[in-house]
DNA sequence: CGAACTCTGAAAAAATATTGACAGAGCCTG
DNA sequence: CAGGCTCTGTCAATATTTTTTCAGAGTTCG
C-alpha cells in the first residue's frame, strides 16, 4: 500500500521505509532519532547533530530525503505526532497505564507485567543478588542450567549468554536418562542454576537432589508460590509470573536473567571482552553476518 | 515544603502556582498552554503569541515570571516532560530505585527495561497487532518460527507455546541445508515467524527471501534499526533492545511474544482448552508432575 | 483631573537557527 | 592509479527567533 505522498506518514515509518537509502552519516541520526524518539527531533538543528555526532547539512540533507521542505517542517509533523501521542483522546501510553478493563490486550498485559516487574525487582535483595552474581562469575566453578517445560527457552538463553562471557558452561541434558553422565564432573563447589516455576516438574527436583549430594551450590529462580528446591538452594530468587493470559509470564525472569548477564560481564571485564573480541574474529572468519541492509553492491 | 528555586517542578504546576500574579495577557497565554499542553510550548514563540493572541514580548514575560532564564530554558524544560511523560509514564521508579539512581546494576538495568518496553508498547499500532494475531491464529496456515543468535531462545519459546495452542507450528532448522526440505511442505499464505536483532545474521535474510518466494507471509520481530527482512515482511514490530550491558535486551520482544500467545489463545478458545486439557491428560499419565512442596509422601 | 503606575505591543538589536555553496576525503571503476 | 562519483563537513548567506528598548494605552488614587 504505497503512499502516494509522505502526507501522513509517521516519521518512524518513513525513515525505516527508506533507511536503505540513506548514507551512513544519515543512518547515524537515524538511529538516534529511532532511540530517543520523538523527543530527540524538537531539539534544534545544532543541537541535534552534535547528539546524533554529525553535522547540520546531514541533519538537513536526511529530512529532505524524507520528503520534508526543510528542517522546521519536519518539526511541524513530529509535534503532531507527539501531540496525537499524548494530547489527544489521553493517547495510547495513557490506554494501557489505566488498566481499564476490556481494553485492549496489548493494554492488560502491559500492566501486568510492569506490575510484575517492579514488584519483583523491589523485593531482590542487593547484597544477596551481589553474592551471587560473584558466585557465578567465578570461573573456577563449572555452571550447569536446568529448566522446565516454560523456563526452558530461558535455561538455554542463558546458556548462550553466559557461555560467552565465560567458560564451564552448559545446560544440562533434557532427558533423565543422560543426567548420571552429565553429573560425572561436577566438583564440589560447581553450581546448577534452576528454573523452576509452578507446575513443578519432578525431574527438576530429582536433579536437584542428585547435584547437591555431588556437593554442588544450587541457584533457583522461580515464582513467588517457592518450589520443592527451595530447601536445597544456596540462592533465591522469585518472580512474579501471572499475566492475563492462561499461562505464567518469564518476563520477569528474564529480566533477572539479563541482569545477572550483565552483573557478571562487569565483575570480569577484561576476560569477558577478550572472549567477546575472539568470538567476533571466529564469526568474521565464519562469515556469518552480514552488514545492515545498506550494503549496498 | 517550598523549594527555593523553581528547579524541577513541572511547567503546569509553576502556572496553577503563579496564576494570580499573572497579568490579563499573560494569563491568556497560560490557558492557552495549559490547554494544549504540552505541545503548544513546543512552537517558536511568533508562533506561540500568534496562536494565544498575544505578543512576544509578553510570551518572555510569562517564561521569566515562572522562573526560567529565557525561551530555549523554557523548552529545554518541556521536552524534558515531554520525553518522561512518553518514555516512562511511571513515575515509580522512585519505588525501587531509591538512592541514587544508576548505582546498583539492578536499578539500572531496571530502568532500561522499564523505560525500553514503555516505548516499545507505546508505538504498536493496535490495528496492526490485531490483524497479525488473526493471521497467527488462522489454522489454515501452517507457522514456521526463526531466529538468530540472541533471539534463538525466544523463537524456541514462541513454537513450544504457540505449538500448544495450535497444530501446524514448527521452528525452522538451524543448518541451512536442511532448510530446502523444510520449506518443501511450506504452502501459499503459510507464515514465517522472524526474529533478527542487530548482528543481522546472513542466513535470515537468506531464509526468508527462500520463504516470500514459496508465497509465505512473514512476520518480523525486530529493533528499531531495522532489519533488512523488513521489505519482505508482511508485519512489523519493532522494540527498544538497549540496556546497559555489552548485549542487548530481549525483554522487550518477549513481551511482545507473550501479548501475542495470549491474544491467540484468546481468538480461539475452545480449541485452545481443548488442547491443554488433553496436554494435562498426557502429561498426568506421563506422571511427569509432582505437587507443591507441601505432598510429602 | 492629573500624576504615577502597570500593562502591552511595535520595532529594533542581538543571537541563533536554517539553508546553500563548495571543497576535501574516500571509494569504486576502468 | 587516475577520473568520476558520492558523501560529508566547513564556512558563508540568509532567515528566523529571541531579547531588549521604548512609547502609548489604560488604571488607580490622591
Amino acid at each position: 500500500m504505497p503512499q502516494d505522498a509522505a502526507g501522513s506518514e509517521q516519521i518512524e515509518q518513513r525513515i525505516t521505509a527508506r533507511y536503505d537509502l540513506l548514507s551512513p552519516a544519515e543512518r547515524l541520526l537515524a538511529d538516534h532519532l529511532m532511540r530517543h524518539y520523538p523527543v530527540a527531533g524538537l531539539f534544534s538543528m545544532p543541537h541535534l547533530a552534535k547528539e546524533a555526532g554529525i553535522s547540520t547539512p546531514t541533519v538537513l540533507r536526511l529530512v529532505q530525503k524524507l520528503g520534508f521542505r526543510g528542517y522546521p517542517d519536519f518539526q511541524s509533523q513530529l509535534r503532531h505526532e507527539v501531540e496525537t501521542r499524548l494530547e489527544s483522546p489521553l493517547a495510547k501510553h495513557e490506554r494501557w497505564t489505566q488498566g481499564v478493563p476490556g481494553s485492549h490486550i496489548l493494554n492488560r498485559f502491559a500492566d501486568a507485567v510492569l506490575a510484575n516487574l517492579t514488584s519483583t525487582l523491589g523485593r531482590i535483595d542487593h547484597a544477596e543478588f551481589d553474592a551471587c552474581a560473584d558466585l557465578l562469575a567465578d570461573p573456577q566453578r563449572q555452571l550447569r542450567v536446568t529448566g522446565g517445560r516454560i523456563t526452558h527457552a530461558l535455561a538455554d538463553y542463558l546458556v548462550r549468554q553466559l557461555g560467552i562471557v565465560r567458560p564451564g558452561v552448559a545446560a544440562l541434558p533434557a532427558l533423565s536418562s543422560a543426567w548420571p553422565p552429565a553429573l560425572l564432573d561436577l566438583r564440589r563447589g560447581d553450581v546448577l542454576i534452576v528454573f523452576d516455576i509452578r507446575r513443578y516438574e519432578s525431574g527438576v527436583l530429582q536433579i536437584c537432589e542428585l547435584a547437591a549430594d555431588c556437593g554442588a551450590e544450587i541457584v533457583l529462580f522461580t515464582d513467588p508460590w517457592t518450589s520443592p528446591v527451595a530447601d536445597l538452594a544456596r540462592f533465591r530468587f522469585s518472580a512474579q509470573i501471572e499475566v492475563p493470559s492462561a499461562w505464567d509470564s518469564t518476563v520477569a525472569l528474564l529480566v533477572l536473567v539479563e541482569t545477572f548477564l550483565a552483573a557478571v560481564q562487569e565483575r570480569n571485564w577484561p576476560t569477558t571482552r577478550d572472549r567477546m573480541e575472539r568470538l567476533e574474529v571466529l564469526y568474521a572468519q565464519a562469515r556469518l553476518f552480514r552488514r545492515g541492509r545498506g550494503s549496498r553492491g
